[in-house]
Order: C-alpha cells, then structure tokens, then sequence
RNA sequence: GCCGGCUUAGCUCAGUGGUAGAGCAUCGGUUUUGUAAACCGAGGGUCGUCGGUUCGACCCCGACAGCCGGCUCCA
C-alpha cells in the first residue's frame, strides 16, 4: 500500500469508529481506499443523511485527536470468528474472513474500542489524519452484486495536508465549471426535452456545427484512406437481427421490437396482452440463443438455419448496431479478392435501450450517432487494415489534442458464455489486436470480460471531468458476423473464402464524443470548431456600417461571426465574447473604420492590437483550415 | 432498474401553512461608449405533474415524471 492509500484506508477505519460510536447497530462490509480518497460500505436501518455526515465528521475529529495507536494483531480462522462474533459484526465480515485465502495470515487492526478484520497496512496514530472530509452517501450493492442487499456507502477523501485537501476539492469544484450539461447549456450546444425523452440529444445549431465541423474533418480523413460512403434506414426487420445475433444476444439494450400492424392484429386477436407478447419475443430470443450456445465451439449457425416456426411475431426493430445493415450492401453484389479490402463508412444512428439510472448528459444516450464503418477484408489484410485504423484513431486524437487516453484490449471472458462464435476465431481475433495494439506505441491493458459478443477489440477510453471513464473509439475484429451471414468473396483458386470483418468508430458516437471533447476544452474550442468564430464589436453605432461592411467580407470567406450590436459600452461587449467564448473579437472603433483596419482580441492572449483587416483575415482562414489547436484561454 | 438527494421566472438562486422575490438575461427609454458588467423603467412564474391532509398548500403527506451522485449494466 503507498503511504497515501495507507492514510486512507486508516480514514475508513476511523469513519467505521465513528459510525458504530453513533449507530452502534451498523453492520460493517468493507472500507477500502479508492483513488481519490476512501469509503465505508455499512448496513444500517437509519438511512443516513447530510446531517448525519457532518456528525460522523465531528466524531472522527474526536477519534483523530485521541491519537489512538493502530495495533496490529493476528489470529487464528477459529479466533478470527470469535473476535467478529464478539463484536456482533458477523453479518458481513464472516464472508470477508471466508475469502481471506487458507495459506494467507488473518490479522485484525485495532485503534481504541474499534478493531476491523484488515490486511492492513495502517498509519501509526489516528493523528495522523489531519485533512480529511466526508462527501457523500451512495447506495453500493454487498460484493456488488444487484441480487444481494443494497448497502450505503460512505465516501470520503484524505490528504497528508490540509493544504492538498483544499487543492483537492478545489480541483473538484473547478472542474464541474466544465462539465459538459453546464457548459452545454451556457453555451446551447445540445437540450434534451423531457417530452422528447430521456437520453435522447437535441443537436441546437450551436452544437450541430461542431459536430459538422467533426464530420467533415473525418470525411476527409476516410477518403483519404479509400472508405465509401454509405447510407441505411434506422431499422430493420427481427430477421435481419436473428441473423446477427442481437436478437438473442443484445435483447436487454435494445428497445421493444415494433411489431408489424398485421402481426399485432393477429396476436391481440389471440388475446394476447402486451406481456404474453414480450414473453413471446422471450421464448425467441431464448431458443435461438440456446441453439447457438449449443453449437458454440463446433457448429454455427447460418441464415438459412432459422426455421420459419422460429419467425412468431413479424417486425422491425431500431438498429442497436449498423454492421447487419452494411453486411447487407456488401453481400448484395459477388466479391473478388482483388476487390478488398471493401470499406463501408456511416454517420449511423443507433438505438440502444439503457437504464434510466445510467443516462448521462450526452455520454451516455439512448439514441446516437456512430461514425462506423465496417471493413470487409483477407485474413491476411487484417493486421494492415488494424494498422490504418488504428492510425486514424490517432490522427482524430491528435488533431483536437486529447493524449489523455488509456488504450483497452478487450478480450473474452472465459467464465461466460454470451458470446459466438468458434474458438480458433475468437484466438486468431484476439491475437490480432494484441499485435495491432503493440504497434501503438502506447502502453496498453488486456481486459478480459471486455469484448463485444461477436469479437475482441480495442478501445480508447478517456475520463470525464470527475473521474468516470467512457469509451470513445473503437477498433473490434470480427470473424463471426461473416459466417452468420455466410459472406464470401472469390479467392485467387476460384474458390469461395469467408471475409473477416472490422468494425471501427474512432470518435465511438459523436454524442459521446462531443460531450467529451466540450469537457476536454472547457468550451473554449479551437477556431474550427467554434460555433461563432469572430465577433464584431463595434465600439458605438457610429462604426456599425463599417462593422457590417467586414461582416459581408468574413461570411464571403467561410468564416461564423456575428456582429454584437448591443446598446452596451465596450467594457460589457468585450465580456459578452469573453463569456460565450468566441475565439476572436475584432474591436471596431473610428481609428479602425479610418484605416481599415480591426483591433483584435483573442480568447487566448487578450488585446492583441491593431492589424490591416486584410491581414487579419488571411491569418485566420489559415488557422481554421489547419484546424489549429487553439492556445489555452488567458484568465481574467 | 436499485439507494439517497433535488425540482420556485429563460439562467443562477432566496423564501414563508394565509396564492411569491433577487441578480443576470429579455423588452422600452436615456447614454454614443476604447478591451471582462452604464443608468432608468417594464414585462415575465397555475412554485415539475397528479392526488391527499387543511378553513387555506409553493411549504405537510403520497404517487408519478425528470434531474443529480453512487451501485448494477454498458454487448
């Protein structure tokens, strides 16, 4: 244990003194140290409160000057239960004693009248814990399993000094001024409308430029590396995902099938009710699901495999995924070899049914758009296509300066059984994208548990302004979906091979990824993908023609600006722009109208002086073509 | 979905069992302004929704919805 997490694991302990001085009836589970400080899982009647919190508080302050010694002890498997039943604590901790391995030594750490089954290590004195604050109380299922009993959480955070503490939190406070709901509603990038609903992003005009602006930037990027461009609907019917496999397999994310009227008609004509349907569309998805299972390993199934008896309901269902649908277009024509690598790129909107609980601003959504692409390839052009992928994974990466990403390799789980497909091809996949990960550069972690249910890949994960981590983009292979859907192409002996599939997204969806990318600057985007890249600010009505006249000459060249013509004094314009972030603001006053010139004041380093307009503009365009990182903002 | 908290004007937030207030924003006027907030005035809310308690509910109780923090989940 490093010294800090020592310091806040002795935080958990004496929060747990505290807490039993004033609930004597709460049954501990686990107080672990975490990155950013330190939690108690307890069991208690009394549900706690913010009062509660701040009394727990004052208590752990009595424990800490106490200056109580950590007394380490150890004991016997037989002596451990004694000591845990003693202290009527048994209701968690004998499980937690159970865990402890049989060759490994049982040791209880005690301060004062409070002793805790603990490996340890622990600071000497309660005293030491000089900086410390609880913050919140959260609700944690016992061993984080929703079967078992919710229990609440305490979460608190420690510091050597009471100086690191306040830089922490003041870190914390700085940082929501960037959260992405903030600023996306201070600066109307993107609603979401109860009635509309939830997890369902509304593009103002505002954030739809930025995204715009995204896609064009990958547009480029995709025709440079030779992608098609494609379009498809945002449904497709049942069949078409019996094929995939989500029916059976991604039933629990996707929304309710949307039955066909004829199909309805005819089951409410049964009598059935809304449940004898979805238990239906459960009988289904089970069945196929089971003879997959079955199969796994030896057989597949193809298209022709499913019996018409299995088809009970006819319809649709929103597209939780886009590779059914480009499969689709490259299965509809005959594929030489020397045709591939085919690639198939889609802004693609996607369906997903999440739960509420887990509905986040715009990094976590029901409906968003992937900017997908699936490439249909050789065995043997696998490991190149990875490499082009990959790459422009790093170019998008680069160009908006975001290098504080982890790189996940996420493979099987061995214990589960929720994915398809035959072994030899998930070890082939894997091995692919170990090797296509190494070539990054970048250190990267193996996950297993990670994959999707039809191949491994590899992820780009970043965090949010508190911490939580969301995957961006995304690198899968795929030897599956190409079987499922029998996908061939005529090899150089003329004889039938099976392609192997990539699916790619190197922003993952755009919703997600703006959201990221508004936290990643504060709002302060650079000038390409600013909404409102220039502002005009007139000093008086006297230079309003003039302003108008540069106007017509910035929208002439492509360039957003808008003119700020507000009964204000400079002083309130100039902080108009400052606070709706426009990169630049061109101060227009006599002096400038008389020499056809603009003052200019940037975001970055304030009042840069005068220029020829016809400087100006030049230099801008240029900065907006090669999507320049802005320089960071000038603070007030 | 689960646990807890929250929901008052466009935004940020006060507030009391006797049907609501501030700042900013908006609109009108005065001012004609030189690098982060000029001045005066006006409009704007069935206090999330629906029930209940009460002579009377924005306030107390319940249900629902949404939001926030966790947990679970994220193929």
């Amino acid at each position: 244990m490093t010294p800090l997490e020592e310091l806040r694991h002795s935080g958990s302990h004496i929060l747990a003194t505290a807490l039993l001085r004033l609930f004597p009836d709460a049954k501990l589970d686990i107080g672990p140290p975490t990155d950013t400080g330190f939690y108690y899982d307890v069991d208690l009647d009394h549900k706690l409160t913010a009062e509660d919190l701040l009394r727990i508080e004052a208590e752990m302050k009595k424990v800490v000057d106490e200056n109580q010694p950590f007394v380490r002890k150890e004991a016997s498997r037989q002596e451990a239960s004694d000591i845990i039943r003693s202290r009527g604590q048994e209701r968690y901790k004998l499980g937690r004693l159970a865990d402890i391995p049989e060759e490994e030594k049982i040791s209880f750490y005690q301060n004062g009248e409070f002793m805790d089954l603990c490996a340890g290590t622990h600071v000497r004195y309660t005293s030491k814990l000089k900086a410390f604050k609880l913050l919140s109380i959260a609700g944690a299922y016992h061993r984080g399993d929703e079967k078992n009993k919710q229990l609440q959480r305490i979460y608190g955070t420690a510091f050597p000094t009471k100086e690191e503490l306040a830089r922490y939190l003041d870190q914390v406070e700085q940082a929501k001024q960037r959260d992405h709901r903030k600023v996306g509603k201070d600066l109307r990038l993107f609603v979401i409308d109860e009635d509309v609903g939830q997890g369902l992003i509304l593009w103002t005009p505002a954030g739809s430029i930025i995204r715009q602006e995204l896609q064009n930037f990958i547009s480029e990027e995709l025709r440079k590396q030779g992608y098609s461009q494609v379009f498809t609907p945002h449904i497709g019917k049942l069949e078409l995902y019996k094929i995939s496999g989500h029916f059976p397999y991604y039933k629990e994310s996707q929304f309710t099938p949307i039955v066909e009227n004829e199909s309805l008609a005819r089951i409410l004509g049964e009598g059935c009710s809304c449940a004898d349907m979805v238990a239906r569309l459960d009988a289904v998805s089970a069945r196929l699901a089971g003879q997959i299972n079955e199969r796994t390993g030896r057989e597949t199934v193809t298209a022709d495999r499913i019996k018409p008896d299995e088809q009970l309901l006819d319809g649709f269902m929103l597209k939780p995924m886009n590779c059914p649908h480009h499969i689709k277009i490259f299965a509809s024509q005959p594929h030489s070899y020397r045709d591939l690598p085919v690639r198939l790129a889609e802004f693609g909107t996607v369906y997903r049914w999440e739960q509420s609980g887990e509905l986040n601003g715009m990094t976590r959504v029901r409906g968003f758009t992937q900017d997908d692409a699936h490439l249909f390839c050789t065995e043997d052009q696998v490991a190149q296509e990875l490499l082009g992928c990959l790459s422009l994974v790093n170019t998008v990466l680069t160009t908006l300066g975001m290098n504080d990403y982890r790189v996940r390799v996420g493979l099987r789980d061995p214990d589960s059984n929720k994915y398809t497909g035959l072994k030899e091809n998930w070890d082939k996949a894997e091995a692919a994208c170990r090797e296509a990960a190494k070539t990054l550069g970048v250190a990267f972690k193996e996950e297993p548990g990670e994959a999707a249910f039809y191949g491994p890949k590899i992820d780009f994960v970043v965090q949010d302004v508190i911490g939580r981590e969301w995957q961006l983009g995304t690198v899968q292979v795929d030897y599956n979906l190409p079987i499922r859907f029998d996908l061939t192409y005529s090899g150089a002996d003329n004889q039938p091979h099976r392609p192997v599939m990539i699916h790619r997204a190197p922003f993952g969806s755009m919703e997600r990824f703006c959201g990221v990318l508004i936290e990643h600057f504060g709002g302060d985007f650079p000038v390409w993908l600013s909404p409102e890249q220039v502002r005009l600010v007139p000093v008086s009505e006297k230079t309003l023609d003039y302003a108008r006249e540069l106007l017509g000459a910035l929208k002439a060249a492509g360039v957003r600006a808008a003119i700020d013509e507000h009964n204000d004094k400079l002083g309130a314009k100039i902080r108009r722009s400052e606070v709706e972030k426009v990169p630049y603001a061109l101060i227009l006053g006599p002096k400038e109208a008389e020499s056809r010139s603009v003052s200019i004041r940037s975001r970055a380093k304030g009042d840069e002086g005068s220029a020829p307009f016809e400087q100006f503009l030049p230099r801008l365009s240029q900065e907006i073509r090669s999507r320049a990182l802005s320089e960071k903002r000038k603070q007030p």
